[in-house]
DNA sequence: GTCTATAATTTGATAGAC
DNA sequence: GTCTATCAAATTATAGAC
């Protein structure tokens, strides 16, 4: 079971990209192997089956995309401060993994009651409820607008994570290139800030 | 080329449903021609090749995401009540195509040169200069907040579409069930709108 | 138009030499 | 550990009878 390490790196590294740009189903082992220039062989080598390595590259990605909101939604922080951090912290994740959530998302959709039922039963699942009863609390004293905490956390995570998701389709409607998109989700991380902080003013 | 419309029909409603959840990798003839009630053979005698069902399933996707908000978005209207309409009229069509948003971006994501190009040269390609023009007018008159149209454009859709792309990362993160999660889907009209107003008030 | 049977590829996975 | 050669299953597509 001894491993090399080099080689197992170099077919995450290739396998991770190819299951992101392809899917699980568009993947071919023989693009793995060749996008870590050795051969299908050697790959079912270090892992036994194509499931196998999914499942190593799926949770590696999930992680990225989930861990980051957990831990800042529990933050003790102000509510404001943390609508901020949110936002630029996480909009940085999303710059360094790009191909990421549409993998994810499109993933997750297509194996719902697997996925979904073994992840609410993991122990390190994202944690958010001290940030929703922060929101209640706020609501309940004024200090924000009666905004239901569900809904303001999910407008957040909608907003930093759908441009990313929805880069095609916000490119033909907006008649964007790729240089002139990159602008765009430059100036996100002060534009959702200010978005947020506003809508949420009582 | 005198097909049975009947039989057409319930190709393509097969055809939709099977691409829909699986993708086009991950889609079967054979499990389209099974949901369809008929055998492969007819199937390809209706539709040559994969591909080409898989393009007429995935055009009528995409104008039924597509269109509405063209539509809305060039419609002579105040600001603030085409914002209304739009969150409305919009989770409206998304309700009923809750399995639209996954696979029509999901794919636009795995090919994004050839599609994107094709759409942007495509002669109903939904329009919105009209709406980014009203925004940056009513932006500059000091009727609402100093907010660039493309983000705030960006921002609408996301928090529409976003639900449905993202239902089980959201469902994971609030530990909603599907009961819940529907319950959350349908306060959304008057939640999202109300954010959006209260996010552009000057 | 609709069916059955089958061809032609593709692809995940294994065996065995080095 | 790494490679080549090959198998077995799956899958798109076609041929031909009715």
């Amino acid at each position: 079971m001894a491993k090399d390490r080099k080689t197992e790196e170099k077919i995450i590294r290739a396998a991770s990209k190819v299951f992101e740009e392809e899917g699980y189903a568009g993947a071919r082992m023989q693009q793995i192997a060749d996008s870590a220039e050795i051969n299908k062989g050697l790959l079912h080598y270090y892992f036994k089956s194509k499931d196998k390595l999914f499942d190593t590259i799926f949770s590696a990605a999930f992680d990225k995309m989930m861990s980051k909101v957990g831990k800042i939604f529990q933050a003790e922080l102000p509510i404001e401060e943390k609508i901020e951090m949110f936002v630029s912290q996480y909009l940085d994740v999303l710059a360094k993994n790009s191909y990421v959530p549409t993998f994810v998302l499109s993933e997750l959709n297509k194996r719902p009651e697997n996925i979904v039922n073994k992840i609410l039963n993991h122990p390190n699942k994202p944690k958010v409820n001290l940030f929703v009863q922060q929101i209640q609390t706020a609501a309940d004293e004024g200090k924000i607008r009666n905004i239901k905490p569900e809904h303001l956390i999910i407008n957040m995570v909608s907003m930093c994570i759908f441009p990313y998701v929805g880069k095609p389709m916000i490119q033909i409607l907006l008649e964007k290139n790729k240089t002139e998109y990159k602008t765009l989700l430059k100036e996100r991380k002060a534009e959702v800030t200010q978005f947020i902080l506003h809508a949420i003013k009582p």
